[in-house]
DNA sequence: GCCCAGGAGAAGG
DNA sequence: CCTTCTCATGGG
């Protein structure tokens, strides 16, 4: 947990915050590796959305160890950004526990080798995960946009673009079906508004409480499933990305095809493949996941 | 425990 | 064009 941290040396240039002493960090690793759905690529390989209600655009030079943000101050960054981008989990010690498990998982590991799990919203990662259901990324990243645009809060402009956070339980649980038709979110809509009116009766907090260290991971999961529309995978998705679950281990089609191809299980062993995760990963089931995720959707390319 | 509908569009042939 | 697949879940 420590290691980097005392390293790292944040500075204002114009309106960019610098922070050097950055490793094991990579931009397309972290945001393409299908744990968030709001960052976009730009050209030259910066990334540009919003967490949090804030907007910015990130960009990295590996050969500098160099984090700039756009649209950031020191006080963001501590109160935001330095969690978010998970910057104070020495990963360099994380990667060389990994890899020593077994073959499959250190190609991996050189393949996403800038992987970080994003600390994200609960909210906003318990309505995208429910979207992200039976549906392919590019349609997640449009259904989450419109309805964020349809339904959500103004949160700044940038670059010509606006954008907006994500309707907050409230309006949500007020929703119609018609209110939410142009979001094109099919059968999972009603799913959204039947969670929304869960938080907003029980309060965001008891939301919020799920992420608490006191849980288990299995216990956070078991409480995640009593929303509408979050079964398992969903659950497990949460956990990890939400409530630093990282022990959660989302089995979804794609680690199906790593277990299959690579660990020779069958395509429905589901069982087999968490307890094997629970035993060869442990406490870093998760983070293998994302490595396993990356190498698997990318490989092919 | 098993099976299948439910919505829409991306990807592939 | 047409078919298959998509970071699964709820209900019968």
């Amino acid at each position: 947990m420590t290691g980097i941290c005392s390293e790292m040396k944040k500075y204002m240039r114009g309106d960019v915050l610098h922070v050097e002493g950055v490793r094991d960090f990579h931009l397309d690793h972290i945001f393409d590796c299908g744990q968030c759905f709001r960052w976009s690529r730009n050209e030259y390989g910066s990334y540009t959305g919003i967490a949090f209600g804030r907007v910015a655009k990130i960009a990295y030079d590996a050969d500098k160890q160099l984090l700039m943000i756009h649209g950031a101050d020191e006080e963001d960054f501590e109160i935001i950004w330095r969690d978010y981008l998970d910057l104070d989990r020495d990963y360099g010690s994380i990667k060389s526990v990994l890899a020593d498990r077994d073959p499959v998982i250190r190609d991996a590991i050189e393949y996403g080798h800038g992987i970080r799990i994003l600390n994200q919203e609960k909210w906003e990662t318990l309505l995208s995960f429910i979207i992200s259901q039976n549906n392919n990324i590019p349609r997640i990243k449009k259904c989450i946009e419109s309805l964020a645009e349809t339904l959500g809060e103004y949160a700044g402009e940038y670059e010509g673009r606006k954008y907006y956070s994500l309707p907050v339980p409230e309006v949500l649980a007020s929703a119609s079906l018609d209110d939410l038709a142009p979001c094109r979110l099919g059968y999972r809509a009603k799913y959204l508004i039947e969670t929304a009116k869960k938080v907003y009766a029980e309060g965001i907090d008891s939301l919020e409480a799920l992420g608490s260290c006191e849980l288990s991971a299995g216990e956070t999961c078991e409480a995640l499933r009593t929303y509408c529309g979050v079964g398992p995978k969903v659950a497990n998705c949460i956990a990890l990305f939400a409530m630093k679950k990282f022990d959660s281990f989302p089995i979804d089609v794609w680690v199906k095809k790593v277990m299959n191809t690579m660990y020779g299980f069958e395509e429905n062993d589901l069982k087999g493949m968490a307890a094997f995760a629970a035993d060869k990963f442990g406490e870093l089931g998760g983070i293998a996941q994302q490595y396993l995720f990356y190498y698997i959707t990318h490989l092919k390319e």
